[in-house]
DNA sequence: GTAATTGCAAATCATTTGCTTCGTA
DNA sequence: TACGAAGCAAATGATTTGCAATTAC
């Protein structure tokens, strides 16, 4: 646990250092939530985040929003759908490009072990289509090992 | 395009029967929304639906999102909505699976001509997971043709 | 010091829900 | 006729915005 906890801060030291060097400031808040996005490993949404026990009750969801927003543009965090009403975020990290398959009966998330199928091909839909910088998204559904069949 | 309406009037007049086959009452709403499923042949959002002319200020918006609640769990039509706030719903051909790829700069959305690479690793992700019942929603974003470079 | 970030409050947008009325099977 | 579907109004939840107060660089 210890080592993990030392992965966990170079983690969290890198993603801040992106930031600086994007132009944005390293606040507090940022800082506790890029912490939060590592120690957990999972996408969060803005009101986990926020009742997260660091930062519940003393930051602003409106802050916590436009940070977000923000950690999406310089390309820190992806932003998910996961089929949710409410957003998820995740860090990024270099060359790492996790899919997601979601529990649509409980509503759990596990990353999908398995290399990104979709990658080789986004340069042929690029030339086809026309359009550039393309990225994917790529998400599963299913029924969790854990829940009843319908 | 005397062609093409008789191929779309075939496409509603099946969709509908499915509903009916499903269980579901057909009225007047639910067969001008798959008209217009069939015709636009894109995504729409609900208030897309909405403001359809046909449609407009004549219906219950609360009426739209419960049709396609019901649509949606019958698997007549599919809800896409990875990246954008609102849910966009499209129609389900049999044994049609289609891909999208959205402009992030001014949103427009077009179909991948692609055969779908992930469908044949559904089974492969089935077992490895645990979980039952897969599908999955596959988003390509970039920036479109007509828009310029960031 | 200055521009970026936060806090707070209010606005907006997407979606849901309760309950009554209507229309299809 | 009975039950699913639509209308209407109000509630909820997620996200955004304006503006003044703060804070990092």
């Amino acid at each position: 646990m210890s080592s993990e906890n030392k992965m966990d801060s170079r983690k969290v030291q890198q993603a801040v250092e992106r930031c600086k060097s994007k132009g944005l400031r390293c606040t507090k808040l940022m800082g506790l939530t890029i912490e939060l996005l590592v120690r957990t490993g999972k996408p969060l949404t803005v009101s986990e985040i926020i009742s997260s026990a660091e930062i519940a009750d003393r930051y602003d969801q409106a802050s916590v929003y436009r940070l977000m927003t923000r950690l999406e543009e310089k390309g820190i965090v992806r932003r998910l759908g996961l089929r949710e009403r409410a957003a998820s975020f995740v860090l990024r990290h270099l060359h790492e490009h996790d899919d997601y398959i979601v529990c649509t009966s409980c509503g759990v998330v596990e990353r999908v072990e398995i290399d990104c199928p979709v990658a080789p091909l986004e340069g042929i839909i690029a030339s086809a289509s026309g359009f550039r910088n393309l990225e994917h998204e790529l998400e599963f559904f299913g029924v969790c090992p854990r829940c009843p069949a319908a």
